[in-house]
DNA sequence: GTGTTTAGCGACCGATCGTTCGGACTCTAT
DNA sequence: ATAGAGTCCGAACGATCGGTCGCTAAACAC
């Protein structure tokens, strides 16, 4: 049973340029910067036609995080699987990751990153979405870090630093060999320490 | 001659009582988050009253700033400079680095590493001055790294790396932890990679 | 055809935003 | 005593905030 009437795809695609526009916005002015008014404004829309998408501004900002982390995990997460546990994956996570850093398609840079920041210290549903993914990410590296005999606690801390240092490197100083710096410094965590 | 009549011992103490509150919440909401209703209310103010010792909002959040990066420097950069120019004072200004970051005095961790990724894309004033700090502490790592012998570029890439993974690690994932992790890290990115 | 469902609009709501202004008040210098 | 400087308040400004409501128009089922 199609339970949607008047164009079904129009709506969709209404919906997923909203979602577009809006972390487009979020890596630049942050979450909290995302404003139906402004966002109305630049799509041609109304606020209500924005807005009805998503019911309050908090189910626009977790729709925003969730397109990104679906694209974080196609785009990182999912092509890493497919190499041998330990090592192999763990070296094809990073560099996925710092490529995919420096390449977000996003116009302010990784909103992950950025809303690790903003909300670390609040509560709601924002937070603990954001919270979670980042947990979901150590605990992926710290399985396949299990697999090496490594100092699980210690790499794991070393490699979370990489990720964070190429955004703020490439954001803040410009510097485009970010990702390789950080390529080669998770090498020698792998690597060099064992 | 004192430019300042009614009391300027008084309005000195409310101006850093402000300044104080407002890096309070800037450290949990974000600099963008400070308003001057809800810092006037937190003060049992008036907005014009709080308003007026900074002429704009930007004001405030520059004064802000200027606040926390003299703390910094009084907490982690003086300090440091007492001992010997190379590795004792690059270990130094770690080690004093992530045990600010452990502790910095207010309740939503370092402003000064929030506001980086708050304002690393955007522009005006915040921007410039935080831009400026982070570009003051770079050269200030990479001028000692050049007495050390190591690859100044990935060096630095490495240290600067640790100070957001700790914050990262206390804020948002609880990590106490973190400075000892840190420490270590700089200890074999300084020494094993001789 | 008729009826139902729904995307989106336009008008509006109370609250809050940053900012301005004038005045009340307090202190200092003369 | 008087004048001036400066702190702070209270009221108000236009703009914008997130959100609600009723409506229209279009697509569907029948």
């Amino acid at each position: 049973m199609s339970l949607m009437r008047r164009s079904a795809v129009d709506a969709q695609h209404t919906r997923d340029t909203i979602i577009a526009k809006a972390a487009a916005i979020a890596s630049v002015d942050g979450l909290e910067g995302v404003t139906i008014g402004r966002l109305a404004a630049d799509l041609a829309m109304s606020k209500s036609g924005v807005l009805g998408h998503f019911g309050t501004k908090e189910g626009l900002q977790l729709a925003a995080i969730d397109r990104v982390i679906a694209d974080f995990r196609a785009k990182v997460v999912e092509p890493a699987l497919t190499r041998d546990r330990g090592l192999p994956r763990l070296t094809a996570l990073c560099d996925h990751w710092f490529d995919y850093l420096a390449d977000t398609g996003l116009p302010g840079g990784c909103l992950l990153t950025a809303a690790a920041v903003e909300f670390d210290t609040r509560t709601g549903e924002v937070h603990d979405t954001v919270a979670e993914l980042w947990n979901d990410w150590r605990r992926l590296l710290r399985a396949e870090l299990k697999h090496t005999g490594l100092d699980v606690d210690q790499c794991l801390f070393e490699l979370m630093a990489l990720g964070p240092a190429v955004n703020q490197a490439i954001q803040l100083h410009g510097d485009r060999k970010a990702p390789e710096r950080a390529k080669r410094a998770a090498r020698t965590v792998l690597l060099v320490k064992a």
